[in-house]
DNA sequence: CGTTACCTTGATATCGTTCAAGTACCGTGG
DNA sequence: CCACGGTACTTGAACGATATCAAGGTAACG
């Protein structure tokens, strides 16, 4: 129950459901699932039959090389959509684990096509949400093309840090990330070891303190300013109470859009 | 006119588009306009008035640091979408720049909105653009941060020239690319003296060439497995004639598609 | 024919990697 | 309660890939 809250409070930040739109959303949550700590959802390159809501937990999206090497793509948060994109591509673009043990609904790719099909509002929300992940993703290629490791580490975990505060999952600069060094590492293109120097530093620059899985931001306008981090697409400029959003479509704009 | 095809052929490798949504099509492609090399469409965090459809010529996305540093995130080629996600985020998450003298179709943001109310396909079909390039936007991210240099310039245009190719602007493993060694430093992470010497070593093995703006292929199956291509999201497992989507969408999908 | 944009090459510097050893902690079995 | 082994992390030393600095070359263009 907690996990889909989760859900609708990301959801709400760009839109609020109409009774319909929330009884089809109910549905799509229905099939829910357990399952624990590293365990695959997804394969990159092998049949995409179906995709999901995180509701609970963490994950990961990533790729491999076949000399072992591995990227994590994104970090998926309670809330986030699982490889969505399954009704409209063969092959998964990636893979996706499990961190934690997990909380998943999940649905056929034929959900999406009707959700389309009858719902183009909450078709809209889905764009939104796909625009949001490809904002993470050009930040995150800005971070290992162009910055050191030191602003790499810091960046990421202003933006978790964020997108966990937008699901009530962290407040007041601490929260819990169940990543070990070989993840972060595996996220920001460096090695463990050089992870490892890089927290060293940031703690004694007074700008983060990780122990264990707790993340502590110790200055985080230091730490956003250091790092240019620009909150825009995390929906940071709508007014709390507004949304981006109204209900329904105005007629203006359906008139003559082009 | 050559454009709008370059648009439809690609559009055509998900869709077959119905008369009635090739009208929908058409009308979004009449606002048309031409513009110089090197002229901005979009600023990362400024408003985002409008999208587009490139129609011909090249343009890229980027991002830059208050550093002067810069990452392109990717690269824009005839046929596809411009910031796309205006409807739905209200600053521009990347900067958009032309390299050559272009051909570009305007639209509203407004104008997706009523493609997502009266076009369900149509909306699926964004999802598929959408989600291609995030796929794209996966695969630099795993170059930047575990090939090395030599495997991401050699992933990159490998990519480059199967795109063209999709929409009829390369074959034979040589084509037209009119980025300097700046911008494709700024694409891969890397230096600029570093990539000259890249394309040496490239060059050396016999696997890709470098003229001016004419780059060669030389051995393509070499380089696709040297560099671990995988095609996927680009269509290339859609046989020919066969599309992803069949029209209308099938009564059996929409009855109980949870 | 000088200027500019673009590229190449060499020398040196640096950031980050790899290898290797060691520490801390935790759960398990004796 | 302790020995044991495993996982996660830390630290040092050497190395390497790529960056930076600097100089020079070529071709296009006014």
């Amino acid at each position: 129950m907690a996990g889909e809250e989760r859900f609708f409070q990301k959801l709400n930040a760009f839109l609020e459901p109409s009774p319909k739109e929330l009884a089809f959303l109910t549905q799509l949550l229905k099939r829910q699932r357990q399952c624990a700590a590293n365990e695959t959802l997804l394969v990159q390159g092998e049949s995409h039959p179906a995709s999901f809501v995180l509701l609970d937990g963490w994950a990961v999206r990533h790729k491999a090389l076949a000399s072992g090497r591995r990227q994590i793509l994104n970090v998926i948060l309670p809330g986030d959509f699982i490889g969505l994109e399954a009704h409209v591509i063969a092959q998964a673009p990636a893979s996706a684990t499990t961190l934690t043990a997990c909380t998943l609904a999940e649905f056929r790719p034929a959900a999406t096509i009707r959700m389309l099909a009858e719902q183009p509002r909450l078709a809209a929300a889905v764009l939104w949400a796909t625009a949001r992940e490809e904002a993470f993703l050009g930040e995150r290629l800005l971070s290992l093309g162009r910055r050191p490791a030191i602003d790499r580490v810091g960046n990421f975990f202003v933006e978790i840090y964020h997108r966990l505060r937008l699901v009530g999952l962290a407040d007041g600069g601490t929260f819990v990330a169940p990543l070990n060094l070989d993840h972060i590492a595996d996220a920001l293109g460096l090695s463990m070891v050089h992870v490892s120097r890089t927290f060293g530093r940031l703690r004694h620059a007074k700008l983060l303190l990780r122990r264990g899985q707790s993340i502590s931001i110790l200055d985080l306008p230091a730490l956003e300013k250091r790092t240019e981090f620009d909150g825009l697409y995390l929906g940071r400029r709508i007014p709390v109470g507004e949304r981006y959003l109204r209900a329904p479509f105005s007629a203006d704009d359906l008139k003559d859009p082009f």
